[in-house]
DNA sequence: CACAATTTTGCAATGACCCCAAGTTTTCAG
DNA sequence: CTGAAAACTTGGGGTCATTGCAAAATTGTG
């Protein structure tokens, strides 16, 4: 059973904390809140908020949730044959037909983009973690790939990948912040990866193809 | 006649306090220099230092520099029968080529990204930039290829030009800040800028020509 | 030179975030 | 079950960016 308590309870906090936190700042506004406030809404000291988040930002934007290596995890899981590229746009176009939650295509997610819309550090934020993201991507490509220090292809394909990837989100996430229903926003978000995919071109859709010299 | 001793006393200041500002910056790292310590270095109050610049980061990324539309007037400014991506690749080899300064190639630009990259806080804000650039860019292909508003096309070529111009930048900046020679780094950049060429589409090569239906 | 528009400055707050030392709670060996 | 070690929490006391306000100093004009 190893451990028990404690950390069940430290998990417990900390989401209670960042569950507070984000209904303060869904209700009033990220900036509108301070960080004494959520300490205190969540009944703990200011010293412990900052003991399980190392920024008010974190509060918000929890990095945990497993997005950081989604991109690199959907290359590494290709299927045989397949490229990065094609295998990132088939696993994105499967969220989004989906309508899943996992890609913001949920109504609540309007609240939450809002938050976000309002609040450069937020957006600041945001941006940090696609770059998080993106160097993820270039790691695995570069292990995939088998490429040396010196080639700047992966560099490249993952900022070709993450461009894609995060033009997609952005577009949701600006039309859920409108209020727009998250079925209809799907549908314009499938055409828009179409329309993704013709722009890239052919060495970007074939790089990395699983099972290549 | 006309705005005199007054205006050009206020930009004087302003440029005074900047440089007071980068200097400090330099020597000692961007969070290391305490805004009070730039206002007694400048010998002016701390009120009058936000009195110029919005921000402390403002002390050391002037955006009043012209970089801003750099891409928008590159695409302004094609030729005849030129398209808006081919341009801007023509005007950015021109500068690498050229070894300008413009584009971050001369020596003191170490210092000056060795105090960028270890400051969070100057990164985001960089990026901030870019995200400007790439706004204004998407203005001008609007305008210049009179698309409409559903159009999604302007946005997305913005993003793969906007993505060319930065990742150039970017690996300029970096390996300027390992202090490396400017000429050396000028021939890299350009190479880089082949191999990106070369993952760009025609589609993307060939939008908004200049003198078209 | 005197007056009005601007600027600069001092003073006081707010709020994020950090450090430390003093409790508290949980774990675990004995 | 018990006492000390390990891990958490908290209160108190700073530093620093950023802002609001009103008094004081400057500058352009008539």
């Amino acid at each position: 059973m190893a451990e028990g308590l404690r950390e069940r309870k430290k998990r417990r906090t900390r989401q209670y904390i960042s569950d507070v936190a984000t209904g303060l700042f869904v209700e009033r506004g990220f900036d509108a809140v301070t960080v004494a406030e959520v300490a205190e809404a969540a009944d703990v000291s200011v010293n412990t908020v900052y003991n399980y988040f190392p920024a008010k930002e974190d509060l918000f934007l929890d990095r945990s949730s497993g997005v950081v290596d989604r991109l690199a995890r959907w290359v590494r899981g290709r299927d045989e044959g397949e490229p990065a590229a094609r295998a990132v746009l088939r696993e994105l176009r499967g969220e989004v037909e989906a309508v899943s939650p996992r890609v913001g295509l949920f109504s609540g997610y309007a609240a939450f983009m809002r938050v976000v819309e309002q609040a450069p550090a937020l957006r600041s934020r945001l941006w940090a973690i696609g770059q998080e993201v993106q160097a993820n991507l270039e790691a695995a490509l570069r292990e995939e790939t088998g490429a040396g220090d010196g080639d700047p292809l992966p560099q490249l394909m993952a900022g070709q990948i993450g461009w894609a990837h995060s033009t997609v989100m952005a577009v949701i996430g600006r039309e859920m912040a409108k209020g727009r229903n998250p079925r209809e926003v799907s549908r314009e978000a499938l055409d828009l990866l179409d329309d993704i995919e013709d722009l890239l071109s052919e060495k970007v859709l074939n790089y990395a193809v699983r099972g290549a010299a």
